[in-house]
Parts: structure tokens; sequence; C-alpha cells
RNA sequence: GGGCGCUUAGCUCAGUCGGUAGAGCAUCUGACUUUUAAUCAGAGGGUCACAGGUUCGAAUCCUGUAGCGCCUACCA
């Protein structure tokens, strides 16, 4: 109680405080109401984006007017000289604006008098280039769009505070161009990767983001409950079993999905409880087409994104060029560590693992040994794309047996500098082989492995009806948007990061 | 989860050995009027994250809490 009073007086004093600077902006507010102008009207017809205009009169001399009158609309940046220079900013760039009361016409002057840096507006004027080389529009006619009742960050050194960044992105992108950049070639490669997709013949799909049983991945989900059917839901883990079910009833043979996947797992520069991956599904493939597809896919967008195979990647440079080697997992483990562990079982794994400076539980699964061997010896030394193939069966509960060794699967995961980008298999389509891969994981479960699968009867049903073999394939997009625009952190790329309530 | 660090005006940041809380931008008043981080003169603006403790005295030292960041562990 005495915790809500102090929020609550907390609250009223920020409120106080940050009236000071809203009640100056509420008080131009209302006086260009009594003015007869609308701060918050509903459209404005903009002839030009600022990015049309800068090319449109690149032509200019230094000096030189025009009589072409345009019109355009955006975010006041800056003003200088007591009003007479205005830079506004569209999503296109910035332009400088001239308020002179030679060129306004009458009554404008008052609205000059009122508007503020962040307010929004729109102008009408004459194109010319000044003495000094800017290109710039007379302020003619003007218009508050929307006005701003709270200032903005400082022009010249911006907002840096990473917090305020994530909490308040709309003011990070207002302010920083870098931010914009690339939230919007996050959205460049999500429409690449449809319409590579798509131009490939596969069909897009939804499939549920309520899952009664959290499947198709390895991970812990979040949980939440229906009211009216009385039921927990879990927030899906992955799409893939759905996914394959779209397979057997055989809506397309070739099916993606671009979507949000939810982990309730650990929060950090690479990890965030949503995130987007796109998982496809090609009837009658394997895991080799499946690499063949991952290659062209990322190195389609690496070409459309950056125009070249080698790209940089913090103070590291990344060559996509194909082919991308293809490697067994057992192989680099043992070309690190001089272990052939295919030849050894669980326990006498875990004791080399021991031997080699890694500490892995009793029972651990004898896959999960070699993987985390792996990822502590291996992962670190790879710097360019390598498709890790032929995982162990034992981790892979939806992969098909390897056709020539029957402790390993038809999986591989392709890693760049440490970054799993992506995981694909032959899709396991034997009904009786899925139940037994269940079976296990139901009792690795038991036994206190927290992700363990769960049995999923529907799914099996469907595939007691038959799954053609198909090939599977997904990858992680936030972590491919990372890579692709030089960026450390995931929540750079993501709009809204997960972050703790405060 | 563990370790380290940060939190001072709306924003960006100073603040020395513990001794009256500072600057620039922004805001307000005025001057100026082809500037572009405009300039000049003046004014206002602070629960120094929060809660305790030590001290004559704490933004500063100590403890705890919160948020954020980095590293690390798990995961994609």
């Amino acid at each position: 109680m005495a915790q809500d009073k102090k929020v609550q007086k907390k609250q009223t004093q920020e409120l106080e405080k940050e009236n000071i600077y809203r009640q100056t902006r509420l008080e131009k507010c209302h006086k260009l109401r009594a003015l007869g102008f609308e701060p918050y009207p509903y459209k404005f017809n903009a002839s030009h984006m600022s990015q049309e205009i800068a090319e449109k009169y690149n032509y200019l001399v230094n000096g030189e007017k025009t009589e072409d009158i345009v019109s355009l609309a955006g975010r006041i940046m800056s003003i200088r000289n007591s009003g007479m220079f205005i830079d506004i900013k569209d999503s296109t760039g910035k332009i400088q604006l001239f308020g002179h009361k030679d060129f306004l016409a009458p009554g404008m002057t008052d609205i000059l008098k009122l508007l503020d840096i962040g307010d929004i507006i729109g102008v009408e004027g004459k194109m010319r280039r000044t003495p000094r080389g800017q290109l710039t529009v007379n302020i003619e006619k003007l218009e508050v769009l929307s006005k701003t009742l709270l200032p903005l960050p400082e022009k010249y050194h911006g907002l840096t505070d990473q917090e305020t960044r994530y909490r308040q992105r709309y003011l990070d992108l207002i302010m920083n161009e870098e931010s914009r950049d690339k939230l919007r070639l996050r959205s460049q490669i999500i429409h690449d990767i449809r319409q590579f997709l798509t131009n490939k013949g596969y069909l897009e799909v939804e499939t549920p983001m309520l899952h009664p049983i959290p499947g198709g991945a390895t991970a812990k989900p979040f949980v939440t409950y229906h009211n009216t059917l009385d039921c927990e839901l879990y927030l899906r883990i992955a799409p893939e079993l759905y996914l394959k079910k779209l397979i057997v009833g055989g809506l397309s043979d070739k099916i993606f999905e671009i979507n949000r996947c939810f982990r309730n797992e650990g929060i950090s520069t690479r990890h965030n409880p949503e995130f987007t991956s796109v998982e496809l599904y090609a009837a009658y493939k394997d895991y080799n087409d499946m690499m063949d597809i991952t290659e062209e896919l990322i190195t389609f967008l690496v070409k459309k994104i950056h125009g070249t195979m080698q790209i940089k990647y913090g103070d590291k440079e990344i060559d996509f060029s194909t082919p991308w080697p293809r490697k067994s997992m057992c192989h680099l483990v043992q070309d690190c560590t001089n272990v052939d562990f295919l030849s050894l079982d669980a326990e006498a794994a875990r004791i080399k693992a021991k031997e080699l400076g890694i500490e892995v539980e009793k029972g651990t699964l004898w896959g999960n040994t070699i993987e985390k061997i792996f990822s502590e010896k291996v992962e670190p030394t790879i710097l360019n794309p390598v498709h890790v193939i032929d995982m162990p069966l034992d981790i892979s509960p939806l992969a098909k047996v390897h056709r020539n060794n029957p402790l390993l699967s038809e999986r591989f995961e392709t890693f760049v500098l440490g970054f799993e980008l992506a995981n694909a298999f032959s899709e396991l389509n034997d009904p009786e082989e899925q139940r037994k891969r269940f079976e296990a994981q139901v009792k690795a479960g038991e036994d206190g492995d927290e992700e363990a699968q769960c049995m999923d009867e529907s799914f099996l049903n469907a595939l007691d009806y038959g799954m053609p073999p198909t090939g599977g394939l997904g990858i992680g997009i936030d972590r491919l948007v990372m890579l692709l625009t030089n960026t450390l952190s995931i929540r750079d790329i993501i709009a809204f990061p997960t972050l703790r309530q405060k």
C-alpha cells in the first residue's frame, strides 16, 4: 500500500514536471485554434517526398530560383534564424524550408511563430537553391498537421540511451537514421525471402500460434489458458508439425511459413523471447536438396542486399561464395579432438568429454555430448558458411535416420561465424519410427530433460495416412537480418524487443 | 542464472580529496535576419534511479532494491 502511494506520488510529480514542457506547447496549440488553424487536421496532399525533390531539382545552381510550386509534409527537425530556416524530415530524407514574410500568404506568419521542433507540418512553395547551395522551399502556405507537446531529444547528439531507444522506439526512429535503415532492411529481407520462395512455387501458409501440445523443437514454451475451452494452450515453439500435416494433406508439394515463434528462455544479444522464422517443406526432397536451397536463398539475399558475396560483420569478413562445405559433425569434432566419438557409447563419450575439459552430466545422451563438444570446440572456429551434416540421431527426433549410419540422422545445421543460420532434415515420415522417437523423448522428459518433446498423437495420426518423403528447413530470420545488417544485438533489428516491465 | 559496469535538467554529458548542483543543446524573454550544430544578451529548469547506513556534512563512501548495458551459461 505504502509502496503504491509512493509510486502514485512519483507519477504525479513526473506529470507536473512534464507539464512544464507541455504547457508552452499546449498554449501554442490553443493559440493556433484561436487563430482558426486546427493543429490536428485530417489530411494533407503532398506533391513530393523530400527525396523526389532532391532528385528533381538537383540541377539547380547556387542562387537559382524556379516558379515551380511543390508541396510536402514532414517533421520539423531544426529551426534556425528565429524561424527563417526550418529543416523538415520525411521518411525519405530532409529538406530546408525558408519562412519569410515576403513569401508567406497573409496570416501564415502567425503560424510560423507558433512552430516547435518536432511539429509535423505541411507546406507549399517555390523551389530554389540558396546562394550557399542548399535546396530550399520558399514557404507560401503553411499548415500544422500535428502539434508536438513534448520536445525531441537533442539535435546534435540525438538519442543514445539504449533503454530509451528500445522502450520508446518512435524517438529512436525519429532521431537515428541507422535505426530506420535497419528496420527497413529487415522488412526488405522478409519481403525478398517471400518473393524467392513464391517464385520457386512454394505456397505461403499460416498455422496455429496456439498449440495444445508444444512441438517441433526442443524448447521451453510459454503457457496460456483458454477460458471457453477450459484448457491450457502453448504459444508455439515451432510450426513444424502443422506444416508437415499440410504436406500430408497435399495442400501443395512446397509450402512455407514466415511467422513468430515463442520460447520461454533466456534473453541476450542473440535471443528474444519471440522471434521470426521461416520454415519450408518440399515433398519428394531430402536434406541434400535443403542444403542447395539454403545456399541459393542466402546467397540471393546477400547479393541483393550487399551486391557482393563478401560482407563485413563486426571486425570480421564473411565470404558467402558457394558451394559451402558440407562436413559431418562427428568428423569436425574428431578433427578438433582426435577422438572418434562414433566408436564410443554414451557413457564412454561422456568420460572422453570430461578428459577434454567439457563437463557433461551423467546420463547425458550421446548426441548431446557430441553437440556440446562441437559447440565449444568447433563452432568458434567457423567463419564462412558450413553445412554441418549428419547430426546425432538421438537429438533429432523428427529427422530420418541416416541412410548409411544408424547412429546419425539426415539433419544438418548451417553455421556462419557462430550463428546457427539454418536447421534442416530429411523429415521422418515412418509413423512407427516417429512413435518410438516420441517415446524416447517422453522418457527423457521423465528423466528430467525439461526440453524433451511431447508425444503428439495427432501428428502421428497424420503420418499414419502417409507423408511423402519430404525435406524441411528452418531459418531464424532475426539472426539472418543481424548478419546481413552488421548488427551485434538482436534488439536493434526488432522494433520492440522484450524488456522487463518498469 | 553468475560476474562486471551504468543511472546527475527534456536530450547529450561534466562534477577533483566527502564541503552551497554544472555546461551545451532544447525551453522562455529580447536582439539579429540567407542560416545550416546560426549568432549575441538575459531568464527559468534538479527527490543526483529508489531505500537505508556511515558522517558535523553524501551526487561522491557502504549496504540493499530496481531498470538497463556488456561478458558468461542455456537456447535459435
